[in-house]
DNA sequence: ATAAATAGTTAAGCGGGCTGAATTATAAAG
DNA sequence: CTTTATAATTCAGCCCGCTTAACTATTTAT
């Protein structure tokens, strides 16, 4: 098969995806009052289950102290809890309340509304051919995330 | 087949994927000194060719003056042109400047490279299964967004 | 020809989000 | 015990992006 063919029309999808998966989604932060810093930031304290104040400033590449402004109002929208960690009571444990999790999952709702419409528009047979692929991606995918995550 | 294996194992790989692709993304608008608005705009620029300052504001969802002034950055910044439209004269003419589509480029470029990465993991009868799953998705997506563009 | 609608710009004001520097509290190293 | 390093916070100051409101220029409708 052609090399360019494959990268392509994966670019192609995933440019198409990524659209439409953002205009759910930003509107969406737009409707909740979110910004999309916050959003970031509040996914990543949810794939983590808890983090540093610093650790989350280094992933969205800014400095602690813009970090630490930022989790304050997200404190005070009540969708985080901020709690000293007994092992080192420097750190601050970095926790999604029940409200923050309710928020982010109307988030992926919303931007998982478009693909049951695709679902509908699909015969059995074409989802299992795309189901096949995408799990072979997503297989790949996770492998391919280990060295580059341990890197940074 | 089971009607939810498909759409989360979409939904799964939209998450996975667009956390790729975002990460090296925003890496390079931080280091090119644009913001996501930025890039959000100039993408639909790129686009439909040339918008003007209203249309512009209407899909980044602000006023138009919100639109005119991050124009009027990405003019003094040499990403875009801002010129009269001879038809009705009260309208202006968006478009990318060389530099402007360079950058977009680059962008797209950094977006590509974890799936070049990816590519090589693969053999090519895998690729022909993804490659086929993927152009039936694109074609379906495509007719699918017709009608939602046009009502909004 | 006049009135109303439309496209874009400008200015004032608000809040978000960032930085660097100073501060406090805790932990680790000498 | 003292020094040094680390985690988080606070503050001042800056720029960005947004809104509303006022304004100009052009087009369309009556």
């Amino acid at each position: 098969m052609e090399p360019d063919t494959f990268v392509s029309t994966l670019q192609e999808w995933i440019e198409v995806s990524m659209r439409s998966s953002m205009r759910h989604f930003i509107r969406h932060a737009r409707e909740s009052g979110l910004s999309m810093s916050h959003l970031v930031a509040l996914f990543h304290i949810l794939r983590t289950g808890s983090c540093g104040v610093t650790d989350l400033g280094d992933h969205l590449g800014v400095t602690s102290a813009a970090s630490s402004q930022m989790l304050e109002r997200l404190v005070l929208q009540g969708l985080i809890l901020r709690t000293e960690d007994p092992n080192d009571r420097r750190v601050k444990q970095i926790t999604l309340t029940d409200k923050g999790c309710r928020v982010l999952e109307e988030g992926i709702h919303a931007r998982q509304g478009w693909m049951d419409d695709l679902a509908q528009t699909l015969s059995d047979s074409e989802k299992e051919t795309i189901t096949m692929g995408l799990n072979i991606l997503i297989d790949k995918i996770k492998n391919l995330k280990q060295p580059i995550e341990s890197e940074s």
